[in-house]
DNA sequence: TTTTCATATTGCCATATGGCTATATGTAGC
DNA sequence: GCTACATATAGCCATATGGCAATATGAAAA
């Protein structure tokens, strides 16, 4: 139960919810979804915990970058069937499209170099 | 994105987790609910009321009764895909086992008299 | 109509949640 | 070592949430 109860908590919210969509276009940074959300850097760091421990996303460092990307679901069936319904839900969703379509023009020197 | 998240917020709390899964076995009244949840009634009225906006259940009105079944989905893709994962789902846990098992002896008139 | 009973609504309280700023941690390069 | 930058954690605040008791509503029965 409390398994199933944390992916819903962790699907609940629409900034996470963004950050699936878009990781599941590209894997990204923190500062890149910092970017493309508009939310604090902390505010970004705690939603992907949240999603981290729902078996929803993944992570590898970089250097000293964490590049983000969704999970394939190992951890948690709740997790991954879940994720193969977001594939093709919310596609259409205005606040969705606009961070993809801004997607390419996404630079992470840019971005990142404050 | 609304009502994406709408459905996920019903189904991030167990105690309406419970009440899916419970309805799936049977349906049942505000009445019998809160017998099996051991919640007080406003409460149970309260989640349903949740459930109901987020198109998870249905209910009709039988005397004064009224009573509960799951939807058919009819009015969101999110709510029939999921009640059609929960189908599955969760029916090893021992809170919603306990429910089920103690289903057969809930008689209406016993359980909502006061 | 008055009572009774099932349900819904209201109002309150304690805790959870999502946002922020400030600070800590960790890594790369000087 | 020190500096710069990316990320995480801590701490705070306003709002949301889940519980309850009290009350309102509505239907059936006396």
């Amino acid at each position: 139960m409390k398994r199933f109860v944390r992916v819903m908590k962790a699907l609940s919210d629409p900034s996470r919810v963004k950050i699936i969509k878009i990781l599941g276009v590209k894997e990204l940074c923190v500062c890149e979804l910092r970017q493309l959300l508009g939310l604090a850097q902390p505010t970004v760091s705690k939603h992907l915990k949240i999603l981290e421990e729902a078996g929803l996303v993944d992570y590898r460092k970089e250097g000293s970058w964490i590049i983000y990307r969704l999970s394939a679901g190992e951890d948690s069936e709740y997790a991954r069937v879940m994720l193969g319904n977001l594939k093709g839900w919310l596609d259409e969703e205005p606040q969705v499209r606009e961070m993809v379509d801004s997607l390419p023009q996404l630079n992470r020197e840019r971005s990142c170099a404050a």
